[in-house]
DNA sequence: GCCATAAATGCAACAATGTTGCATTAGAAA
DNA sequence: TTTCTAATGCAACATTGTTGCATTTATGGC
């Protein structure tokens, strides 16, 4: 059974007790996972990494609900991938987190946290509410470039971005 | 019927004829609404839109395949919403189109095109290709924010945004 | 430590979205 | 018109996410 590098199980489990909901195993051990890896995880891939680690097992919907309720409270974040599939990755205390760039490859879906600050908030019209700027890049990642075609987009001058 | 107020069944039909591929109905019936519309369409909007208006119906998995269809010659976008749905928007001929801001409703998942440009893309480190740089603002919508009461993530000093 | 209670879980069934295989239809080139 | 095959329609399936409800368990009070 893999132990995980980040927080220790006691500081995971004083976490999970300050937002006044219980400390169950579901939640220690998906919320270590999580803070564990540094990218973001789908419901799929925590199931897999559970099952490869050998952790005790966690019933498919009290994952997708104690991922959602990570993602509530604001202990995760939230947000659907390329492919519409929602991931999750462990809120940090500080606020640059939220705040990097992250790159998007349009083939496999993967996710890159690139290192660079995001740009300033521009002006919201109206009686929008801001809670957040995200920078999305998009484009192949090494792994697909190599082996991927380019697409005839010329045919009417259209734009090449996607 | 409804009738649509962009480009006429005639220029639907030319640009569909300039890809190569087969004129039919459905393709023009899709891309004439997606062209009218100025909000990313899911699947079931589109659907909805057909059934509202009255128009010839189209199979599930002929619409489902039209529309990748459209996103892989690039005449269309597509992209999750929050929800993790797809949707698609038409693609314009100009390159600005994809360069400008998007507003995301964290509460409907409503999507807002905010005119204002995109910020300029930044260096990408190693052997990534670039093709499109997307910025997103999340926040609430006008609509959702009167009715929702605020989170309450401060129990441990977390970030606000999301 | 034991009990009571409500929160959290596990299970089954369902819902929404998206995909595949294959027989049939129809666009368009000759 | 005829022919060829791209495109469609249908059925069945796959994946991701949700709901209802009975059971289990974390936790506060004794």
């Amino acid at each position: 059974m893999k132990s995980y590098s980040g927080a220790s199980t006691l500081a995971i489990e004083s976490i999970i007790r300050a937002t006044g909901a219980r400390v169950t195993p579901s939640r220690v051990q998906i919320l270590s996972l999580l803070q564990s890896e540094q990218v973001p995880l789908s419901h799929g891939d925590v199931e897999g990494l559970i099952r490869k680690d050998d952790l005790p097992k966690i019933d498919r919907v009290t994952l997708y609900r104690v991922l959602d309720w990570l993602a509530d409270i604001g202990l995760a974040h939230k947000a659907a991938n390329l492919r519409g599939v929602f991931c999750f990755t462990a809120a940090k205390p500080n606020i640059e987190h939220a705040r990097h760039v992250h790159f998007r490859c349009t083939s496999c879906g993967g996710v890159f946290c690139l290192d660079m600050p995001a740009p300033p908030s521009p002006k919201l019209p109206k009686e929008f509410r801001l809670t957040g700027v995200e920078m999305d890049i998009r484009g192949e990642c090494p792994d697909c470039l190599y082996r991927h075609p380019r697409k005839a987009r010329d045919f009417l001058g259209l734009s090449t971005s996607q």
